[in-house]
DNA sequence: TATCGTTAGTTTAACGATAAACCGTGGTCA
DNA sequence: TGACCACGGTTTATCGTTAAACTAACGATA
């Protein structure tokens, strides 16, 4: 026995009679333990038992420049704006981590998390490699492309890093089909103030498809909080050409319209339909749920660890990924 | 310099005409930089810069003992049974390690993981310190408590470990004498199937309250899935002595509830006021929100890294922190 | 018999950093 | 003038593991 605290290889060694690299090839066991005969296998593997000894991760991971371990790194703010993605991401996240037999390790999810920052983590070997979900205009994007560090971004794209995106586009058309068929003629769309590439991507989508079925689209930016102004809505419905329904670019903002409608005595949909785009699953949808375009975020975060494994392995992977989304009816429609 | 590929500290040492161990003190700043002139370390720090240098977290780990790292151990199935419990805990456990300068590892959150898994993870060195969320009768507790590891226990208080757990009694305490302000006699209270510590304590606090407040309580066990059934509340309101308010141990069960009696065409409140334990804000509050109580878990998880520092800090802290839990008053009472 | 290839391991040298002990100077104090 | 100390570092010895090169013993092959 070695020191009372820690267990080493060398103490398997000692108590098996063989030298520590006879310890290793054993217990790495695959085809670097060929060349160990039957003997002396059984002797280290008892010895390994009898002693509880527990490879170190760091010793293995200094050495062999894996950790095993995946970050999660995600833009400012997004926690408090899309809660429901993110859990689904990290429930993902974590499910293709099993698969892969690595672990995740959080970083930068809150605001204290510079550039910088999240770039040492990344370069000082602590993880292997990196599931991203930032904009395209976010520093750490040109990063990513010019260092050539395993990455995979995962619902906004970014150029030149593999990503693993969701079909806005056939968003945009689900929704405008969906108001088609039920006969609306004008319809206001809630968009993000942002340039955020989802959000462009599903308002063009959008329009196209409207202008095709014969809707005409009023354009309403919001304001930072995703909030519809309180008095929006009834300027609209008081207007002569009133749409008929509302179109939210994300989930969070159609409650917040909902909860204007029910101020201003708007029935939904008798008065105003209210569809949106990234909807989400709640335990309250057994009273009352939205009208929505949902993505499987789960599946994206699922599909990036598995594409960031095969990265790390050295293959080549696609460099975007669209996952198909759906449809949830709801009773807003 | 050194590889082309990474920069170690021999380089910048190199660079600076120094040695490592002068970089070493340097670069660690505080107390330990105390014993270099100015001049030097300047040096030090320039060649840093120019060489773009980032410590090893491995290598620095591997020596120092300390990964800054620590770890999340979320028992079985608790993600789909409560998904906002979930991210509050992430949320405040990020916050915390970001306080404390450390990084989450998350681990064993589906199914995959077995006590061994999680054991090892804690022991191969890769985590400082861990954060469970497990029942008193997981075989991880038994662990926990004789290997005497680092680790704190959120949620579900764990004997011989420190825990920060929510005051329930005083949940109990407080939903009875918001029903008896309100006049209520009689009340059903919904509870767990399972002899949850937590569900226990919330209903003998409730009976205990109710008791003295002259209220009587009737208790229906759910069943695994944790909804009531579909007929339970017709029944029950079709009695003499009907009550006039339900209780429920969690908010989801609330929820089911609430749609059944939406399909029943009975009003809440006006027909049935409904609470609940553990309710949790979501984006629908907005338009509708459930009156319960309501636990701080993202400041239980982050209370939980304050203390599991300050244990690898080799300070001594309390087995017990409780915290106190408000009552969010909804459209349901 | 000299060479060669296997088998079943061992030895050496890292991976990148830090703890602990050590070592020239030059000044101070008795 | 010799002992002692502070200053400003350096040397040495690891932390626990693994890649790569090496070796002793032995049978086979030419």
């Amino acid at each position: 026995m070695g020191k009372a605290d820690t267990i080493r290889m060398k103490d398997v060694a000692e108590r098996a009679g063989v030298s520590v690299m006879t310890v290793s090839l054993v217990l790495r066991g695959g085809t670097s333990g060929d060349r160990i005969s039957d003997e002396t296998r059984r002797r280290v593997l008892d010895a390994t038992r009898d002693l509880q000894y527990r490879p170190s991760a760091l010793g293995r991971a200094l050495r062999s420049g894996q950790t095993n371990i995946l970050g999660l790194y995600a833009g400012y703010g997004y926690i408090n704006v899309r809660l429901p993605f993110f859990t689904e991401i990290v429930s993902g996240l974590q499910e293709g981590c099993e698969r892969v037999q690595k672990d995740l390790l959080l970083h930068g999810i809150f605001h204290g998390t510079t550039v910088e920052d999240i770039y040492n983590e990344l370069a000082d070997g602590r993880i292997d490699g990196l599931i991203v979900n930032i904009a395209q205009d976010n520093p750490l994007a040109e990063r990513l492309r010019v260092s050539q560090l395993p990455a995979v971004a995962i619902a906004d794209s970014i150029q030149g890093v593999p990503s693993v995106i969701v079909d806005e586009a056939e968003g945009g058309r689900i929704l405008a089909q969906h108001l088609a068929e039920r006969g609306h003629k004008r319809v206001v769309y809630f968009n993000s103030p942002l340039g955020v590439t989802s959000a462009i991507q599903r308002f063009s989508a959008f329009c196209s498809a409207a202008a095709i079925l014969g809707m005409s689209v009023e354009e309403v930016p919001l304001h930072d909080s995703l909030r519809p102004d309180d008095t929006i809505i009834t300027d609209l419905l008081g207007k002569a050409n009133k749409p008929t329904a509302a179109v939210c670019w994300i989930a969070g903002t159609a409650y917040d319209l909902i909860a204007n409608c029910n101020a201003h005595e708007i029935r939904i949909p008798a008065d105003l339909t209210i569809v949106a785009f990234d909807g989400h699953s709640t335990p309250q949808d057994a009273i009352w749920s939205l009208s929505a375009v949902r993505a499987p975020w789960a599946q994206v975060a699922r599909t990036a660890v598995l594409l960031l494994d095969s990265v790390l392995k050295g293959e080549s992977v696609p460099e975007q990924t669209i996952l198909p989304l759906e449809f949830i009816p709801g009773s807003t429609s």
